[in-house]
DNA sequence: AAAATAGTGTCTTTAAGACAATATAAA
DNA sequence: TTTATATTGTCTTAAAGACACTATTTT
C-alpha cells in the first residue's frame, strides 16, 4: 500500500464562490482583496479550505456565512466542475471546486476574517482584464458566468435576483443584464405569465417616483422552466476544464 | 500556518467513470468486481486516484483507458459533481469526481488492473438495488444517467452512442433507450435531418437481413442543438449533491 | 395636460404533435 | 406476391417573434 500510495497525490481541496448579483443595472461579482499570499492583494473570489468534518457543499455555505453573513438558506448554490491543474495554486497541490451563487440586491458586504475587503464588482469589468484576479479565478468566474445564463433559460433561478417580491419589470432586468441582451417587454410578460410555476401575483402594487405603479409578484412553486426561455443566437461550445477530454472531434 | 492547517482537510481524490453504452436495446454501463478492500468481490464504477502530475480530466482519460482500451480522443467524457461526504470512503477522507462517458457499442471490455472482471450491465438493473455496489456509486450512477439524459436534449452527443456511420432508426433508438419513451419515426426523422449541423447523409445505404436498406448518415458539425430535442413530461428537481445547499425553499 | 412607466392584443412564423400511405429491399 | 423495414407528407396546435396602443400614476 505505501508502494502504491506514493502515485496518488495527497492534496487539499478548496470552495471558491462566485456570488452573483444584479446592481445598477449590472450583473456584479463579489470580490475580496486578499489579506495572505499567495496573490496577496489582488482580487479574488472568496472561498477556503475543505475541513475535516465538512462536504463541499457544508464547505461552500459556511464560506458564504463568513464572507457574507448570508444564510445559504436564502441563497442558491450550484456546484461548478471542479479546476485541478497541478500548478494552479503556488501553495502546493489544490484543487478547488467552484459554486455559483445567486445572491438578491444587498447592503454592503461585510469584510470576512480572510479578507481585507470586499466588494461588489461588474463582472464583466472583472473578466476585461484590466486587472488581474487572483489564481484562475478568472476562469472560474467565466465559466459561473455561463452557468448563469444557461441557469436563466431552464430554471426559474432569475427570481432569485429578486427580493421576496418583484415586478415583471424587475425579472425582465435581470434577464436583459445577465444575458446582455434587450427583451420584449410583451413577449417577456407573457412568457412569464403563462408559464406554470414561474410567479405568482401578490396582489399589491408598487409605487414608483412616477409612472404607473407596478403589480408585484412572488417566485412561484416551480424550478424547471417548460418550455425554456429562449436566448436568441447561441451555438456554445462545451466550457473549458469541464469537458476537457471531450475537446477533440471524432474526425 | 501549521495552527491553521490543521483545519485543513489533507486528502485524496479519485475520479470514477460511468461509462454508458447502448447494447441490445438497453442502456448499459460497465462495471468492474472489485478486487481489493474496500468492497472486495463487489460491482464498482472503474475509477481511481488522481496522480501528482495529472489533472481530473488527465486522470480520467488515463483510467478509460486502462480499463477498457478505449482513447479517450473518441469518446467524449462529461464531468459531474464532486461527491464529498466526509464518510463516504472506509479507507480515509476520499472525494471523488465522477465523469460521464459515452460510448459507442463496444466488444467485449478487456479487464483492467485493479478489476478482476469488467462487464457490461443494463443500467436499471445496477440501479434496481437487487445487488449493491461499492462506495456510493449507486447515487453517481443516477447522476450520470440524468445527465445522459439532459444531453440528449440539448447536444448532438447521441450520435457518440453510434458508430462512425448510423442510420436514423439506430439513432433514434439510442434516444428510446436512454430516455425510456417511445418516440414518432416521421417527427424524429424531420427533427434530426433539419436540425442544422446535427447529421449529415454519408450516400450509402446499409443493407438489413431484409427490408428496405436505411441511409446512413455521419455526425454533423454542431454541438449543441438549436431548438433543443423536446422530451415529454419532465419537470426534475435539482439533483443530490449538486445542490445539496440550494435544497430548502426560500418561503 | 404632460410626462413617465405599466400593461395588454393580434398577426405571423416556427416548430412540434398527431396522424397513414408509399418505397425498397429480400424471401 | 408477401414480408419487412425505411421513408415521406399534411393538418393541427403550441409557442415565440414582431409589432402599437391603452392604462395608471405623479407633477
Amino acid at each position: 500500500m505505501t508502494e502504491r500510495r506514493r502515485q496518488h497525490q495527497e492534496l487539499r481541496l478548496t470552495v471558491d464562490l462566485a456570488i452573483l448579483t444584479v446592481r445598477s443595472g449590472r450583473l456584479q461579482v463579489l470580490l475580496i482583496e486578499r489579506g495572505n499570499e499567495p496573490f496577496r492583494g489582488l482580487a479574488a473570489l472568496p472561498g477556503g479550505f475543505l475541513r475535516a468534518d465538512e462536504d463541499l457543499g457544508g464547505a461552500a455555505e459556511r464560506e458564504l456565512l463568513e464572507e457574507t453573513g448570508l444564510d445559504a438558506g436564502d441563497l442558491h448554490l450550484i456546484q461548478l466542475p471542479a479546476f485541478s491543474d497541478p500548478r494552479r495554486d503556488p501553495r502546493g497541490r489544490v484543487v478547488t471546486v467552484p459554486y455559483l451563487a445567486i445572491a438578491p440586491n444587498l447592503p454592503v458586504p461585510t469584510a470576512g476574517s480572510d479578507a481585507t475587503g470586499a466588494r461588489w464588482e461588474p463582472v464583466d469589468e472583472a473578466l476585461s482584464g484590466k486587472y488581474p484576479l487572483a489564481f484562475d479565478h478568472r476562469a472560474i468566474l467565466t465559466l459561473a458566468r455561463d452557468e448563469a445564463r444557461k441557469q436563466l433559460e431552464n430554471t426559474t433561478i432569475a427570481t432569485r435576483f429578486c427580493g421576496e417580491t418583484f415586478t415583471i419589470g424587475e425579472l425582465r432586468t435581470v434577464y436583459e443584464v445577465v444575458w446582455g441582451t434587450s427583451l420584449d417587454p410583451r413577449n417577456f410578460n407573457r412568457k412569464v405569465t403563462k408559464t406554470e410555476g414561474f410567479v405568482e401575483p401578490v396582489g399589491t402594487k408598487r409605487a414608483q417616483d412616477t409612472g404607473r405603479p407596478a403589480a408585484l409578484y412572488r417566485a412561484g412553486s416551480a424550478w424547471t422552466l417548460f418550455p425554456a426561455m429562449l436566448r436568441n443566437g447561441d451555438h456554445e461550445e462545451p466550457a473549458a476544464e469541464a469537458s476537457r477530454a471531450s475537446a477533440r472531434s471524432r474526425k
